[in-house]
DNA sequence: ATGTATCTCGTACACGGTACGAGTCGCCGT
DNA sequence: ACGGCGACTCGTACCGTGTACGAGATACAT
């Protein structure tokens, strides 16, 4: 009934045999590791969207069979969940910004987490269903941080971290989405000029983000941010 | 080569036989139509979640074969952007609203449109990976007519329905899929409290969020039309 | 009577996740 | 030296999925 390896992790003990020999044969592969799946998992992601991830063809991929994985994970989505945070790791804004500029504080967090999904298209999409990781949660620690030192009031910070979540993730859900869907961009094309005979706005509104999402997106940042700030 | 029914749908025509004998017998079905499909789609949808939904399922719940299904519909992605749309559609703001007042109009829009989200969980995360159906470009259509007429300049327009987009976007999927974890309730509540240690932020937050939700929205929507209000 | 269009559906196939249990290998206690 | 045990690998099998194919059924026009 119990799962091999359910909650408690038991990670393999270091491998001691491969310490001492440094290559077992010329052209084995290095043996499965939990983190080995999951960068392999990233790049199927990468190159095939969610639906090219199966258990097989990462198994090919790594040269094993399709059972010696669920010795590592629990389950397909045990590999999502892993593959997710691994792609969302923060290393703090750079210098340059100082610790009085909560504002671009802000802005360079949410821009790298927002460009961050956006080199990983599948992940911006897989977010909201799956649980928080680590690095996301530090993500809005310190966010949180950041908008109390701006003045904002304590009732406040809540709902303006919760703005600025629903913001980021919808728009880095649509971007993803569209890129993806132009595979087919001749029939998409033509879907849009048929649509915006009635609906004329929509046309318009197109043509502008096509050709500058990232501005459209820190501009909206922008006005976001203008209104949480303290009066 | 030619699918059956590729691009142009040829509804049947009007089933005249139906129309002469009233039932031909006392239990059979109501003969299989689009419309018919995509309703007991939507009452499967709202009853099992995403993956609920299976062509089989749905042709047993309507009574008929599996690949009947397939001369109404094209494939199950079809299903999914006929069910999506028909969840969307809005019947205007109520007449207590006044044609002056653009704020509360896009206000109606927008609580409208994340409830009628919410009725039908599903739909929130299916929306951005789908074709834009009709009942959305209406309600950006007038969205983009409200805000033209607050006096946002034209250039701000089309970021200013962006970011709107994306905020009811993200909200409303992430709310959704709140209410989708939750099934498991104890377990998240251990995990959160177990995080919350090393992220002070997260569980205050949560609790506001829990209690409050649609008091968050509003606020946050509040903040977002500040900071696009024409200054 | 003979098509022809509309509509239904049984069968079959390829592919998906993963349960089960038999293997292999190296270490440790005796 | 040996027996056993835990870590790890993997072949086989099962069931559930979307849907291609093509054989029917029915109604109507000619």
């Amino acid at each position: 009934m119990a799962a091999k390896r359910s909650g408690a992790r038991s990670k393999r003990s270091q491998r001691i045999s491969e310490l001492l020999q440094p290559v077992q044969e010329p052209h084995s592969e290095p043996p499965l590791s939990r983190e080995r799946i999951v960068a392999t998992a990233v790049e199927l992601l990468d190159a095939q969207g969610v639906d090219g991830l199966t258990m097989r063809r990462l198994a090919d991929r790594l040269g094993s069979g399709v059972m010696s994985l669920y010795w590592h994970v629990d389950n397909k989505e045990d590999v999502f969940d892993l593959a997710l945070d691994s792609v969302l790791e923060y290393r703090g804004p750079p210098q340059i910004v100082e610790s009085q500029d909560w504002r671009g504080e802000v802005v360079h967090m949410l821009e790298d987490w927002r460009a961050s999904m956006l080199r990983h298209p599948w992940s911006a999409s897989l977010l909201p269903r799956r649980a928080l990781g680590p690095n996301i949660l530090g993500r809005l620690e310190l966010l949180s941080k950041s908008l109390s030192r701006a003045g904002i009031a304590d009732a406040d910070v809540n709902v303006a971290i919760w703005s600025l979540w629903n913001y980021v993730m919808g728009a880095t859900i649509t971007r993803a989405s569209f890129d993806r869907s132009d595979d087919d961009r001749a029939a998409a094309q033509q879907r849009l000029t048929r649509l915006s005979e009635r609906y004329p706005t929509i046309e318009r509104t197109r043509l502008l983000l096509d050709n500058d999402w990232d501005g459209a997106f820190r501009k909206g940042l922008g006005f976001l941010l203008d209104g949480l700030s303290p009066r």
